[in-house]
DNA sequence: GATAATAGTTCAATAATCCCGAACTATTAA
DNA sequence: TTAATAGTTCGGGATTATTGAACTATTATC
């Protein structure tokens, strides 16, 4: 099974850090991992409907933009967000994206 | 030519946002015509290697984020910063965001 | 005025990305 | 062991991005 490898945050390029957010799907699963601390893939999904795969890739994309972490616990993902490290690369800028997030 | 149809702010999605400044081209016209206040889509661009097809489109993806208004002045098409509205739009995104940029 | 130069747009084709079903892997449950 | 669960990876179709070439409108020059 696949050992995640997470980047360091200040390799992590500001680009990469808004792309990753600037998806209705990713940004929904950021603001619940930021209330929620803990959840494996699929409590992170915003909905049913999305694929698997699609959740995997964008999961996948928010660990390469630094904003979370994905470690194994038996058969599930664990994902947390990597708030701390993230504010301190780009003070501010998750803050200003989640309070502007549509309700 | 062109008459420019620019989105009322509030039918601008956070996602289009996020997507347009997740560039770094275009990011760096932002924080240019944040400094500048007016420039023609050719001072805007952020170096002279980039094609003027790519730009164009550039400004037109800046425009339906709402992050910048065009008019035609001679032959010229002007930009400015839709500043007010956008930060009422979304208050601190953008200060957040060009705070963060790279040097 | 005609001609050329300028500033940018639009179009079309290629390149790069995204999405998602299908097949796969690893772990736990029966 | 067999089945179920939780997710990854792969591949191809759909979307989006990039850019050269052709075009439009405005100003400058002769």
């Amino acid at each position: 099974m696949p050992r995640f490898t997470h980047p360091r945050l200040e390799d992590v390029p500001l680009d990469l850090a808004l792309h990753a957010l600037a998806d209705p799907n990713r940004l929904a699963m950021v603001a619940r991992l930021a209330a929620t601390e803990r959840l494996s893939c699929a409590h992170a999904a915003p909905c049913e409907s999305i694929p698997k795969s699609t959740l995997s890739n964008h999961l996948k994309l928010l660990r390469a933009a630094g904003l979370i972490e994905t470690t194994q616990a038996g058969r599930e993902m664990i994902n947390t967000l990597r708030r701390a490290e993230f504010d301190q690369r780009f003070p501010g800028l998750l803050d200003a994206v989640l309070a502007n997030r549509p309700a």
